[in-house]
DNA sequence: ACTTGACTTCAAGCTTACTTGAACTTGTAG
DNA sequence: CTACAAGTTCAAGTAAGCTTGAAGTCAAGT
């Protein structure tokens, strides 16, 4: 088990692109100390960081999102897992809310579609609160 | 109730850009006849089309998938509720898809990174049944 | 020494889903 | 008739998230 590792074993132990890996340290999402020869050395705490980017990007996030989030890491040490878990908590009501959008999606899937009031007209399924009217016309409610 | 609407018309009551509705009929996803003038003047059936456009779309569809759903609607006649219903049968699965990858993500977030083991090791909350392996290495197991 | 594979940078290209701008025509209200 | 809003086409731009290609360097095996 080595300390340092390749961009080739980075990409391989993370499933994600070398060419990914250097746009994402353009962005100053991961790191990298360079040989004498210019090539990168990453160290393995780069895959725990890898591993957050590729399930932020999952959640939804940008990777602009994401790079502020790993900004709140703190710099002069290894992060924690109490770290880590503060960055994510915040992340809990985001993907409840998708959660919540897709079930009211699949609602309107079985229950809209099929009862034929797909429309913008009121359809009760969709917009049981009448969402509709603050958000202005369109089929938000299920959005 | 007019039978016919121009596109401003249809942009305000669909909530869709006019730019993005023209977008739509050169990509074949919505129709329209043209006046003298050169006017564009939809049918109200086009706004259930649209409707239904923006709706798969929220589930992870992409214009050119949608655009061969829509290419299933009978070209003869109005489509009947359950035309529409055909259609939207076989993308409940791909929402509860997603949502169980929401649900594994939301584990991953308190229980994975909470726990410290984020990474692309072994960890049995985001890799219950070892999906790991036949996906290669990576986060795959909650992706 | 030589070959091959892995690495480097930099610029340009790709895909999706639109938006924006220019230049122009139509429709409508006063 | 005159504004002015709303419509038209067409080309080009935008944003995200990378990938690809060119041209060259470095490392490892024989």
């Amino acid at each position: 088990m080595q300390s340092v590792l390749t961009i080739g074993e980075v990409s391989k132990r993370s499933g994600v692109a070398a060419s990914a890996l250097r746009f994402y340290e353009e962005r100053g999402l991961i790191a990298s100390e360079r040989e004498g020869s210019g090539h990168r050395r990453f160290s393995r705490s780069v895959l725990r960081r890898i591993a957050f980017i590729v399930f932020a990007q999952r959640i939804g996030l940008t990777l602009d999102e994401i790079g502020d989030e790993l900004a709140k890491l703190p710099a002069d040490r290894t992060p924690s897992p109490s770290d880590w878990e503060k960055l994510s908590a915040q992340w809990l009501q985001r993907v409840d809310e998708r959660i919540a959008e897709l079930q009211r999606l699949r609602e309107g899937l079985t229950g809209c579609i099929g009862c034929g009031c797909l429309s913008f007209e009121v359809c009760w399924i969709a917009n049981p609160e009448d969402r509709k009217g603050r958000a202005g016309p369109g089929p938000r409610s299920w959005v």
